[in-house]
RNA sequence: GCCGCUUUAGCUCAGCCGGUAGAGCACAUCAUUCGUAAUGAUGGGGUCGGGUGUUCGAGUCACCCAAGCGGCACCA
């Protein structure tokens, strides 16, 4: 027998001190080396730049990088995959028969995709609190977590031995130089990437709770099978969930549909869902937005236009919508019933209608009217447009996702030199009115060519070089943008530029947009006639900046929590009496701050002054002027603007007006 | 559209093992005129989301439908 040479390697460490190990040593052996503090603190370890378990054995020279709670970010993707995994385990371990199939870490936590038994059905929230006992258990159990390299066929077999179809089907889908592991924990053992910690007892059984189930479909395709998704949040301490948990609850208090309803702005109800009921301090709000937007964009160079409702099918025909969008149009007869017997049957010669889902056709056809010279170029034709989309019921909320809206929609038409430019102007000027209206942050989203798509190859690959070289002169192509671009999420004829807020418990939703069409104009045939006395087609460029009224306004509640800036608050002012001698007076305070074009009401109730500070105060209204007997002597007002134990000051009638009236003013008239 | 859950007074919610509904807030009336986050008393208010069924009897059990909520899919 010959003697085993012993292979060293030598292991840099980000101090830069250099220690060599033996063959089979591991990140571990490392970190014992240095000390027991570490060794126990270490959860995994960055090798060569690639995050591994503590004990895989290094496999040459390299850079090691412990990893401890301290680097929060990988310690909490790790720690969120264990989770998963333990609830994959306690699971099987409850309900023999289900499969387990994919468990990746979120942004708060994790989840696992389940195929239950068929004989017992989807999990509900009732099996959450047994499924987190057999979690802790397992927990409590700390069972070594092993890596183990496999090959695919006898993952294969196992799998299929074990009666689970979706891991066998997925292995074999794996890319073929990839390295297929599996983790095993004590009897039980699931195909994964990994990496996981040492055990299962490296998870602190506080940090976790199981929040919700749902549905998901395999593989994130509708045509698979629905599984069974258990959703749980995933911390390193206790601490750290349960400021989760009431983060949430505080998200809870911002969310528009509840504010709406506090503050009395709009309602919902099944007899038109999907479509909102504005009420009038609502409707003020969304005033004051038209009036700010029609500033912005008069100043901009565009021309306001008012297009049909309905229009006839053949109008979406030759636009393309009828073949790719019918199933979200609402279609209806053009024929009046002769009885009412006859109800709205439609007889074979009536012709179909169809309620706008857009309103680029109509603005095609109001470029059409009369013939079109270079010199009109770019011509901007701005509408609010009100849409309606017959959506799928699942996704409906609240204002985010309506059925019936209004985009501040416009159509640039202009020749092929002017698109970058335009589209660069228009990402400053969406950036402006985001500023106004308080949003400092938001991101940026390029949608590249789709699949199912019209138009050609080269016509793509020349719009979407004109978005991002528009994007780059405007210097949105950035980190501090979330700038990404999105490979086939484009609409069917044009790349989209997206800009995207966040609502207040983290869903982002798409605001503003602007694509460069080459498909419309061509469909329904707008043309202008260019400096050679030939006939061109125009670019059209769809843009939008709110989007919706509906959804922006929806996520300015969520943002200012229902507090708003003066501009946009429905009731600027309330002017609360103490006594009802002070009534007359608060009549003239009232008229004087009406006169300078604020919105006031008056509150002249028998009550107490902390009952109606208390309760203007819970409706957010900006400003209490609070008049008594001796602002009614004096010619004073105590002003009081909302906050808790806001601090009053008392001032001259004038002049508290003359303030207010200033405070009042739109962003772009200050 | 798919999976799960929910639907009781204007709002938020309670209502056990089936025996014909209850609280707080809000609202109305009366008293109180009280200086910065809830004054007191009295009172009115419900086809228990809609339908079908089981039962002597259904808010409660079963089934169907609708809407809402959380996800999934969709979002031109």
């Amino acid at each position: 027998m010959r003697p085993v040479m012993t292979r060293h390697f030598k292991i840099r460490l980000p101090d830069g001190s250099v220690r060599e190990v033996e063959e089979g040593a591991s990140p571990a052996d490392v970190a014992a080396a240095i000390g027991p503090g570490l060794a126990k603190a270490a959860l995994a370890a960055r090798v060569n730049g690639e995050v591994r378990d503590i004990n895989r054995p290094f496999e040459s020279d390299s850079e090691l990088a412990l990893i401890t709670a301290r680097d929060e970010a990988d310690a909490l993707e790790l720690v969120r995959h264990d989770y998963a995994h333990i609830l994959a385990e306690a699971v099987q371990n409850l309900f023999p028969g289900t499969q387990i199939t994919f468990g990746p870490a979120t942004d708060d936590g994790f989840y696992y995709d389940f195929a239950p038994a068929p004989e017992r059905g989807p999990f509900t929230e009732e099996d959450l609190p047994a499924i987190e006992e057999e979690m802790r258990r397992i927990i409590a159990r700390d069972e070594p977590l092993v890596r183990e390299v496999w090959t695919r066929e006898d993952v294969r077999r196992l799998f299929l031995e074990q009666g689970e179809s979706f891991k066998a089907e997925w292995v074999m889908e794996l890319p073929a130089d990839e390295t297929i592991t599996m983790y095993r924990s004590g009897g039980w053992i699931d195909l994964c990437r990994g990496p996981h910690l040492a055990s299962t007892g490296k998870v602190d059984p506080q940090a976790f709770k199981l929040t919700r189930v749902s549905g998901a479909y395999w593989r994130g395709d509708q045509k698979n099978a629905m599984l069974s998704r258990i959703y749980g949040t995933g911390w390193l301490n206790r601490k750290q969930l349960e400021t989760h948990l009431t983060r949430l609850e505080e998200a809870a208090k911002r969310d528009h549909r509840r504010i709406g309803q506090d503050m009395d702005l709009f309602h919902l109800q099944a007899e038109a869902h999907g479509s909102v009921f504005w009420h009038p301090k609502g409707y003020l709000i969304w005033r004051a937005l038209e009036a700010y937007m029609r500033r912005r964009i008069d100043e901009a160079g565009y021309r306001e236009v008012k297009t049909p409702q309905i229009m006839n099918a053949k109008q979406w025909e030759q636009s393309g919508h009828w073949g790719k969008y019918r199933e979200n149009m609402f279609v209806i007869p053009d024929e009046i019933p002769n009885t009412e017997e006859e109800g709205p049957v439609i007889s074979g010669d009536a012709e179909w209608m169809a309620l706008k889902p857009m309103n680029c056709p109509a603005h095609i056809l109001i470029f059409r009217q009369g013939i079109k010279s270079y010199r009109d170029l770019p011509l901007r034709i701005y509408e609010n447009g009100s849409c309606h989309r017959n959506e799928p019921h699942g996704a409906l909320h609240g204002l985010m996702r309506v059925r019936q809206f209004t985009q501040d929609d416009a159509h640039v038409f202009c020749t092929e030199e002017q698109v970058v430019e335009e589209v660069r102007i228009f990402c400053a000027l969406a950036d402006r009115i985001y500023k106004d209206l308080g949003f400092e942050g938001y991101s940026v989203k390029l949608a590249l060519r789709p699949e199912k798509r019209f138009g050609t190859d080269e016509m793509w690959d020349q719009a979407e070089d004109e978005l991002r070289a528009a994007v780059a002169a405007a210097g949105l192509d950035d980190e501090a943008y979330g700038w990404e671009e999105l490979p086939g999420e484009g609409a069917f004829y044009a790349p989209k530029l997206e800009w995207h807020l966040t609502d207040a418990i983290g869903r982002t939703w798409q605001v503003g947009t602007i694509q460069s069409d080459r498909v419309l104009p061509d469909r329904l045939d707008a043309s202008y006639v260019g400096e050679d006395g030939e006939r061109h087609r125009p670019v059209m460029l769809h843009r939008a900046i709110f989007g919706s009224y509906e959804r922006f306004i929806g996520i300015l509640i969520e943002h200012y929590a229902g507090r708003f800036p003066l501009w946009l608050a429905p009731v600027q002012a309330v002017v609360a009496t103490i006594v009802s001698d002070a009534n007359d007076y608060a009549h003239e305070v009232a008229a004087k701050l009406a006169a300078a074009g604020l919105r006031v009401e008056t509150d002249l109730r028998n009550e107490k002054i902390n009952y109606k500070v208390r309760e203007h105060s819970l409706a957010k209204v900006p400003n209490l002027l609070v008049v008594g007997k001796r602002e009614a002597e004096e010619g004073t007002v105590a002003l009081r603007p909302l906050g808790e134990g806001a601090r009053q000051e008392v001032l001259g009638l004038d002049e508290a007006v003359e303030r207010l009236r200033l405070e009042a003013l739109p962003p772009d008239l200050r």
